[in-house]
DNA sequence: ACATTTCGATACGATCGAGTTTCGCAACGA
DNA sequence: TCGTTGCGAAACTCGATCGTATCGAAATGT
């Protein structure tokens, strides 16, 4: 009755089947990563391209918000990894893993859904938030928080706005960009450089700090 | 037959009424500030919402996706006035616009669908580059290319990527906030600083231009 | 061997929506 | 008055999908 290895119950009868799970997420992930949005996909669609019956689907999750979810859960975009380098090296790396993401299909896919059924499915969102979302953010901060304590960085930065504007700008390359050609190769490097020197003119007299003043 | 002020033909028989076709992309446009996306559309679901038969919606699309161009395309949100002061406040006074319509339930639906459907209704995707992408992106062009003339902004900067950084960062904020509270009052302000005064430290000995040089 | 559970397959009733047709009435020009 | 066209309402056919039930076969523990 009990499993020797886990301790748990182990129920008598035919074991799930952990292909046909398998073969389910991936065929739901296939249809997701194609454009189905989720209102489109159908439980039977992914039963027949998955090779199964929809028992073993309803087996498993009670309704199709379920099963997207783990289905998208089961999806982990690889974290950046980073150098360790200067801070300029490292934010150009991190977003040049942003810019590939952002052509791979299933990762597009997987943003658009979290970018548009935010308010539809809080469940999928939150999910979205916790797996992909906060892993990133934290890469990033303690990145920039990096740059701040070895003085590359401005000490008095305001962290959650410049994360936004690193990531933000690749959102917006990778969404919006005109024309269908590619993006440009040095994108990463162009937003970093422009993002970490500014704006403003070199010699406006004061320093561009000051200008934070009301 | 021919009509005295436009010289079109008018043809016999009842005239088509504009009221109902106003109530039909009312209709349309309410149902997706809803929550609708376009799959869970139904002609049915706008038609009794319009007051409408649904023959005479069928006179005059031929299918749901031409209906809902034409009713996005009727939506105009409005495009950044900018008072003509110092870059730094036309650019807070743009982004406090998008920030603001970012919080309409319409544009915010608009939105979505625009970031997600993106790849499956091409001709939607188009007339909302047109309507709305384009244009804004021309005055935040222009506004930024005033600000280089009159040497407010440095003369090197890439201004592709800048504005993808201003508007990135506030769209970045706007969707994925954490929490559910409403974004900071100030952020059009804190956005616009710290882009335009960048992120590197002021004493790094050389001038932040240095380093776009590889 | 036997009980139990899962498997894929198939069928089922129910619902929903698309797109078409028909109907009687309304609005227009001639 | 008459012909034409648009109107809303309703009925219709057709296909897709849902969620459930049933089947014989397969896989496990006892």
């Amino acid at each position: 009755m009990m499993n020797e290895q886990t301790g748990t119950v182990r129920s008598p009868g035919r074991p799930r089947s952990e292909k046909a799970e398998k073969a389910i997420i991936d065929a739901a992930i296939d249809m997701i990563a194609e454009g189905s949005g989720i209102g489109e996909l159908s439980i039977e669609a992914i039963a027949a391209r998955a090779g199964v019956g929809k028992t073993t689907i309803y087996r498993r999750w009670s309704n199709k918000e379920d099963l997207v979810v783990d289905a998208l859960a089961s999806l982990r975009p690889p974290i950046p990894e980073l150098a360790g380098g200067s801070v300029r090296e490292d934010v150009i790396r991190y977003l040049a893993v942003l810019q590939r993401e952002g052509n791979n299909r299933t990762t597009r896919c997987f943003m658009n859904i979290a970018l548009s059924e935010h308010d539809r499915y809080p469940h999928l969102m939150e999910r979205f938030r916790a797996t992909v979302l906060r892993p990133r953010r934290e890469v990033l901060r303690s990145l920039l928080q990096r740059g701040i304590d070895r003085g590359e960085l401005r000490a008095d930065m305001d962290i959650e706005v410049a994360m936004a504007a690193l990531s933000g700008a690749m959102m917006f390359f990778t969404k919006w960009h005109e024309g269908d050609g590619d993006l440009p190769a040095d994108l990463a490097q162009r937003i970093t450089d422009s993002i970490l020197t500014g704006l403003l003119a070199p010699n406006t007299g004061l320093g561009g700090a000051v200008l934070h003043g009301e």
